[in-house]
DNA sequence: GACTTTTAAATGTCTGACAAATGATTTTTC
DNA sequence: GAAAAATCATTTGTCAGACATTTAAAAGTC
């Protein structure tokens, strides 16, 4: 692993380049502990701020885990998909929020997602993601929530959806998607009435869950991303309207 | 923004996450200038390396970029998507390979998703993305192809159907799901035969998707799946045979 | 007015130091 | 001899101050 001192990229740039390029290759295996930073300085020939400076940015990749003491040092770390959901949602979030993508283009992403999901679920959901959607219908249903718990709610609904699956790499690709549309879907008002008609949709997907009917969930989807669409333009013709 | 001397978690980590926090509030707004290091530094009450600290955490996950010289600093980037892709990419391979993720599991999750991108593309491929995939079925054909060329070429012939759907958070969130599963495919030792029966598919799939025939093309997917799945059945059957 | 030089501000890097955490080792105590 | 306590060495976390480098704007020059 080396780096080049008159390339014009930051030296810790090129320091944690290497190194994650050593952990995507499998040179460096799971906690594996990395050198120290003072022989990683001597190593890379640079100073210790700079060493740290590429630590820095391996951590915040969760790409390795530091730890103080005699025995201490920098670890690679397994990845987990809790990790790996996290960094997912906050960079679908702001690809969504700093790129204009229209509220259409990312709903139906999402749903198209979705719906590929909903075979799997309906095979394989156990009762805990059941109870989980019924849970969250249930409190959609509770006069007094905002709209923002509401959205939330839907949130959950959805994941448990997705988690139904089993399938934990779907799982993982879905949260971004699915988390991701939250602020979007935060700029909706909803009516009591608009309430009533996702909630019916909501149950009707679950009822086909339930009863392993992979095809109406798909449908119950649709529907809802139809619903979804209409009541996201009808807001923004409103806006429109007023000014 | 504040942040706690007396946390267990390290300030950089603590300044960062408050950065990180005001940008996805919307309080910090793209291209943006950020405080200069030592004014960060005195706000914060801390030293300017660890303020360079926490500024290298968010560059690596492309939040800002620096630049240097009299009107420089660091200024909130816009997350592009391709940004984002490599991100996901790097993030989706480790997350496979460091977790013992069956091919199964990753294979079900691949084509479930890309199964729900045929029917778009279908709809909407270009001239542009059909001439990749032929490009593609071709270069695939040629004789004396390594495996890992191959497998190459078989991404790059999916990430063209996936973009046919001209929805740039589709083709985000797939890229993860197909490219991750090139190195678990590159495990696989492809005979003529395969390469042959592979190819046969995917002339398929292109021509359900030059149709405009989405149930065509998803029939053919689920056909490649299964195809790919008794692949891999086979050759990890003959290595544990072997043992 | 166009070109060159100077300057100031900012990041990039280095040196050296101390603080704090933590496991290993040694010493003490019973 | 065993357990508890004290000490030690190693490593990361943080700080202070300094210099190098880059860059755009300001000042100077023709």
């Amino acid at each position: 692993m080396k780096i080049d001192p008159n390339s014009p990229a930051d030296l810790s740039a090129q320091i944690a380049s290497a190194i994650r390029d050593g952990i995507v290759a499998g040179l460096l295996i799971v906690d594996e502990r990395l050198p120290s930073e003072a022989e990683l300085a001597e190593q890379f020939q640079v100073s210790r701020p700079t060493v740290r400076e590429a630590l820095k940015r391996l951590a915040a990749q969760s790409l390795i885990r530091t730890q103080r003491g005699a025995t201490g040092g920098a670890f690679v770390n397994r990845l987990s998909f809790e990790d790996a959901y996290s960094q997912q949602v906050t960079t679908s979030t702001l690809l969504l929020s700093m790129n204009a993508v229209s509220f259409d283009t990312a709903c139906e992403a999402r749903y198209a997602l979705e719906r590929a999901c909903a075979p799997l679920s309906a095979a394989r959901r156990s009762a805990d993601q059941l109870a989980t959607m019924r849970a969250e219908i249930f409190r959609q249903g509770q006069p007094g929530l905002t709209d923002e718990a509401f959205c939330a709610s839907d949130v959950a609904f959805h994941r448990a959806l997705v988690d139904g699956a089993h399938n934990p790499v779907l799982s993982y690709q879905l949260a971004g998607a699915v988390e991701a549309m939250q602020p979007l879907m935060n700029m909706i008002t909803f009516t009591a009435r608009d309430r009533q008609s996702i909630l019916a949709l909501h149950s009707q997907i679950a009822d086909a869950i339930e009863s392993c009917d992979g095809a109406a969930a798909v449908a119950g989807l649709s529907a809802l991303e139809e619903e979804t669409r209409k009541l996201a333009a009808d807001v923004f013709a409103r806006r429109a309207a007023k000014r």
